[in-house]
RNA sequence: CGCGGGAUAGAGCAGUAGGUAGCUCGUCGGGCUCAUAACCCGAAGGUCGCUGGUUCGAGUCCAGCUCCCGCUACCA
């Protein structure tokens, strides 16, 4: 779309039943953040919404597991969430939540409209009910047998043993996973929104329409789900969490929550349109519109395809010109995982470093996930930080403050003669608005940022060039040029930070003391002077960033560290205790200290080793399975438990007498047991 | 299993209509000293995941394969 009259910019709903992340804001809540500002400071009508989703299934299983309402699970985390928006600087002008009585309302009667025009299907089927717990039962609430492979433990929609996918009612012996029961089939009726009606229509729209502007992940995706064809999907759930299916008849049924969330966008433009006294239609339904959704690649189909064909259905509103989907951030090699808690989280991150929000911002952007799943490394994050943000654009605007304080006692000079070389620098100056604008708008942040960096890269070398610590003691005239020069790449930096980095512009802008300019986007192409001669710079200018030390590092890598330990031993499931036995049965088995003497791997076996143990009665061989976890060189002299008394027995041809004991690390290596004081002699009993 | 995305110098990424492989950081050498041991200049470093094919010529097109990620609980 060339020149639209305004910009309706979303971000994906983040599901409140946790904080946010490094991963959410790499993905979704900076780009867009970057693309709105950009198009504020380019003076577009822009809106840019936002808000916690707080529906869904996981949501009632967190509240019954902390023991409280799903209310009060979702007001604890959206006014977490909302907060760390905020600090980060994420500049929506609205953002609101699902569970809002303006959203409940606008859901309802979008969805009251699409019934009414006859755009469901009605469906009434059999499924799985718990009587006890008074519920139907989701697929991930039943467990039973699968019927392809016969694993006992296969969930309703699909065996996690053979990967097939199947339906709740095909379990052989179903169990609720709520209360154990096995469920009855009841009867319920569910309303479903044909999506094979709209799949030639979506075709049309995205695979050939958008064969070039929309990025390959998103088309991709897109054109797999036609090509498999579109069934329909159901639009309701049987719950008591959620928007009520506002028709008769549907008691104890919520609008499903891909249903009402995406919705969520629209309800957020009302509310945001009641609190400034504005329309908010336009930013909906005026062809001249542009629509983007910024979301992560788990999104696509509900953004490409069923929020679409839902738009389609109502048949007023205008569709997405754009859906940027980003791929996903890693974290130190690792899938981010809120339930693992393997994340940077926001609120944490703030705590850490306080008033380092641009360098994170930063960070995600220029390593930002945006055609493959990328990794965020603290190391990565300190090298970014002190080795561009401080020592190129940080360092670059202390030069220019310190020698314009040095030298003029911080009153900008008024320029002489201009140079070949001045001349070429300011009108490189003005190739930048274009150039990172250009990048942002085709999506391409990390490729923007790049650009900005290399405006200061510019400021640099004009200094290095031009050294006017030399000329200001043979040439004063020269030097004011020089310094005015300087002067000029500063106050575009100023400005075209400010998407990126907005904390850092409004410092720079402090810095130049031209707060007050509101010297816009465009102005840098068009003005003959970005920052006027005579005007008095700050006197001590602070730094615009600070080295990140290694110590500070260390502390966030050994965090991640301990949190890895956590999950292990939480993974680890202990054995419930064995059957009591009596004194009588202990004193059965033999154990002693012994030593290992000799160790050679058991051809053609992965596991096995041959052992000849120094036991105290004999040195006798033992097969240990233990060779996944050893060398054979690192053992010999291994001090050991071994339970002498065990049956010989003939493994892999070898006569195996007696067992070492073992045990095992959470990550599965084995470890011996050995007596702790080394005088204890070969053949001592255990007892 | 299927479908989609990815695999390019030590690291992170570009490579747009097939024609001598680029950028940032790091490394090495030099310069400068206004500056946060910062900055500027130069150099080294790649059999473009593997195998085969089309072509005068392939990172780029075609076929097969390997690994990572998503579609599939939590989740961008």
């Amino acid at each position: 779309m060339i020149n639209p009259k305004r910009y309706t910019i979303t971000a994906a709903l983040p599901y409140t039943n946790g904080p946010v992340h490094i991963g959410h804001l790499a993905g979704v809540y900076v780009p867009a953040d970057i693309y709105a500002r950009y198009l504020r400071a380019k003076e577009k009508d822009v809106l840019y919404v936002c808000g916690s989703d707080e529906h869904g299934v996981p949501i009632t299983l967190r509240a019954k597991k902390e023991g409280i309402t799903p209310q009060q699970v979702v007001d604890k985390y959206h006014e977490i969430i909302k907060n760390s928006f905020q600090e980060f600087g994420i500049s929506f002008d609205n953002y609101s939540r699902t569970s809002a009585k303006i959203h409940h309302k606008t859901a309802s009667d979008f969805f009251k409209k699409l019934y009414e025009d006859g755009k469901f299907i009605e469906e009434t089927n059999q499924q799985l009910y718990d009587a006890d717990a008074k519920q139907f039962l989701a697929d991930r609430f039943v467990v039973g047998t699968c019927p392809k492979c016969g694993n006992e433990e296969s969930y309703g929609d699909q065996c996690e043993n053979c990967g097939t996918s199947h339906n709740a009612t095909d379990l052989i012996n179903p169990k609720s996973a709520i209360t154990g029961n096995v469920p009855s089939l009841k009867e319920t009726k569910h309303w479903y929104l044909p999506l094979d009606q709209y799949e030639s229509w979506l075709r049309e729209w995205i695979v050939v329409g958008h064969e070039k502007d929309w990025k390959a992940n998103v088309r991709g995706q897109v054109k797999s789900w036609l090509d498999d064809g579109l069934r329909p999907r159901a639009v309701t759930r049987d719950l008591d969490w959620g928007i009520p299916v506002p028709i008769k008849g549907a008691d104890g049924k919520v609008l499903y929550v891909w249903f009402d969330a995406p919705i969520g966008y629209i309800s957020a433009t009302k509310e945001w349109a009641v609190q400034n006294n504005k329309k908010w239609e336009p930013y909906w339904k005026d062809k001249e519109t542009k629509l983007v959704h910024f979301i992560g690649k788990d999104n696509i189909v509900f953004h490409c395809i069923i929020f679409p064909a839902m738009l389609k259905a109502e048949g007023s509103y205008i569709l997405p010109d754009n859906v940027p989907a980003n791929e996903f951030l890693n974290l130190e090699n690792d899938k981010i995982s809120t339930s693992r808690n393997w994340a940077v989280w926001l609120h944490e991150y703030l705590n850490d470093f306080p008033n380092q929000q641009d360098v994170l911002r930063y960070t995600l952007t220029a390593n930002a996930p945006e055609s493959k799943d990328n990794n965020f490394t603290w190391k990565d994050f300190q090298a970014r930080n002190n080795n561009e943000l401080a020592a190129i654009l940080g360092n670059f605007v202390n030069r220019v403050a310190v020698l314009t304080n040095k030298y003029y006692d911080g009153i900008i000079p008024a320029p002489n003669k201009f140079t070949d070389i001045d001349l070429d620098v300011l009108a490189q100056i003005k190739k930048y608005p274009n150039r990172i604008g250009n990048s942002i708008e085709k999506y391409r942040f990390r490729e923007a940022l790049g650009e900005l960096m290399n405006l200061a890269r510019l400021g640099n070398k004009y200094l290095a060039d031009e050294e006017p610590w030399k000329t200001i003691k043979v040439d004063a005239n020269r030097t004011k040029t020089i310094m005015y020069v300087a002067l000029q790449i500063v106050s575009a930096l100023s400005v075209l930070s400010e998407p990126f980095l907005p904390f850092t512009s409004v410092k720079l802008k402090q810095i130049l003391n031209s707060t007050e300019d509101n010297l816009k986007w465009d102005a840098i192409l068009s003005k003959e002077e970005l920052i006027a001669p005579n005007r008095k710079i700050i006197e001590k200018a602070p730094l615009l960033f600070s080295k990140i030390e290694d110590s500070e590092i260390q502390k966030q890598l050994d965090k991640l560290e301990a949190t890895k330990k956590e999950n292990e031993q939480a993974n680890k499931i202990v054995e419930p205790q064995k059957e009591i036995i009596n004194f009588e049965d202990f004193t059965k088995l033999d154990m002693r200290v012994g030593t290992i003497l000799e160790a050679e791997k058991i051809p053609k076996t992965k596991k096995l080793l041959k052992l000849k143990v120094d036991v105290g009665i004999d040195i006798r061989t033992i097969v240990s399975g233990i060779a996944e976890s050893f060398n054979v060189d690192e053992i010999i002299g291994q001090r050991v438990t071994v339970l002498t008394n065990l049956a010989p027995r003939k493994i892999r041809g070898v006569e195996s007498n007696g067992m070492i004991l073992m045990t095992e690390t959470p990550k599965g290596e084995l470890t011996f047991l050995e007596p702790e004081k080394e005088n204890v002699k070969n053949g001592e009993q255990i007892s």
